[in-house]
DNA sequence: TAGATTAGAGCACGATCGTGCTATTTTCGT
DNA sequence: ACGAAAATAGCACGATCGTGCTCTAATCTA
């Protein structure tokens, strides 16, 4: 029964579908950078994108599945955003800049309209109770971390690059809650600052 | 119409409504640090406690002031667990180094059950509206910062204090998330290092 | 000890939460 | 063009939210 046209299909469900489900995870994922993945309602999210809660939740079965998806929906904004650019160089100092400097400036221009998503969700769920979406956010942690360490591996002399990724990740992390907190820009200099010494 | 027992009170409240009181603030910190201050909820609070939802609720006018009560006792753990124990050190890299295992310790130990309360609620409340809840986390973390940095000041050589509190702050805080997030007490010897070499 | 004041419980309210079930409309394959 | 299937709306549910009002029980003052 495996038609040519069903093979074209995605969840089940077709373009007009994927196309306002992928609207609704854009909406969804700027909410919860504000308001974090708990935090975020399925009636507020219907309001904001005009639609009806039981039209809205038809396409996720629970806000458990919501907000699994809306996490994954944020990373490939992320990886478009930040990861990916940089890849037009070789590994090595030039391509760490790049990912830095393209980082700072996804947190500066809000991307996502509460700053870092990931920084939201991560202090959200740390000390939450284990679940599905907690899990999720423990692995995309990793992820991130890991993907951090091996471009700094590409450096020249050996460091320890774990460490290093912990600092990099730490000060850049700061800077956004700073920013977020208090409005001033200048937490970006500072944290670019404290990152070029670092990997000098 | 002051009489001397109307001087003893506070809060219009006598002792046994100010030790309930304390005994539920010690509860909404420890509950806020898991699921943040918006995230505390007057119904599992008075669960938590074993009071009646109104009975607790009489002792504030409104969540927003149990919110406000609450940083504000949970400030008192802090300057109690963190701040103080120091101060029997002349300012100086003595007391810099104390201040700065006392705080990693506080986070290590778990003084507040979800990891470190302000930590947490400085996310949540980064970019959310404003509001007296907002406008204490925004005062309370500036006093934190600047307190770092007059610590800091106290330091042989000229450095920039500003950008080395930003720095410490940032590598203890990423410190705490990671150890909530992945349970590895490691990342508190990384955040060590990582300070140790930048104070010295 | 009597009277006043404070602490707390009981209960009810409207709003919002997540989540079902049942139309109805829109789209698509034939 | 028609029938199937998918997308969305309408509506209702029990639970929980913050917050009032009223009544009892505990404590303090005189």
């Amino acid at each position: 029964m495996a038609t040519e046209t069903e093979e074209t299909r995605e969840d089940g469900r077709r373009t007009r579908g994927r196309k306002t489900r992928a609207s609704i995870l854009d909406m969804a994922a700027d909410l919860a950078s504000v308001d974090g993945l708990e935090g975020l309602s399925i009636g507020r999210l219907a309001v904001a994108t005009g639609m009806s809660k039981s039209g809205l939740f038809a396409h996720f079965g629970s806000k458990e599945e919501l907000q699994v998806a809306t996490y994954f929906h944020a990373r490939e904004r992320f990886l478009a955003e930040v990861i990916l650019p940089p890849r037009e160089f070789e590994p090595g100092r030039e391509r760490v800049d790049a990912l830095v400097a393209g980082w700072l400036r996804y947190m500066r221009t809000e991307v996502f309209r509460g700053g870092c998503f990931f920084s939201e969700v991560r202090t959200e769920f740390g000390s939450r109770e284990d679940g599905p979406v907690r899990q999720v956010v423990v692995k995309g942690t990793l992820r991130w971390l890991d993907l951090l360490a091996r471009e700094l591996d590409a450096l020249p002399g050996d460091r320890d690059v774990e460490q290093l990724a912990f600092e990099i990740d730490a000060l850049g992390t700061a800077a956004n809650y700073r920013f977020q907190l208090l409005q001033d820009p200048a937490v970006f200099d500072q944290a670019a600052a404290a990152i070029s010494a670092r990997l000098d």
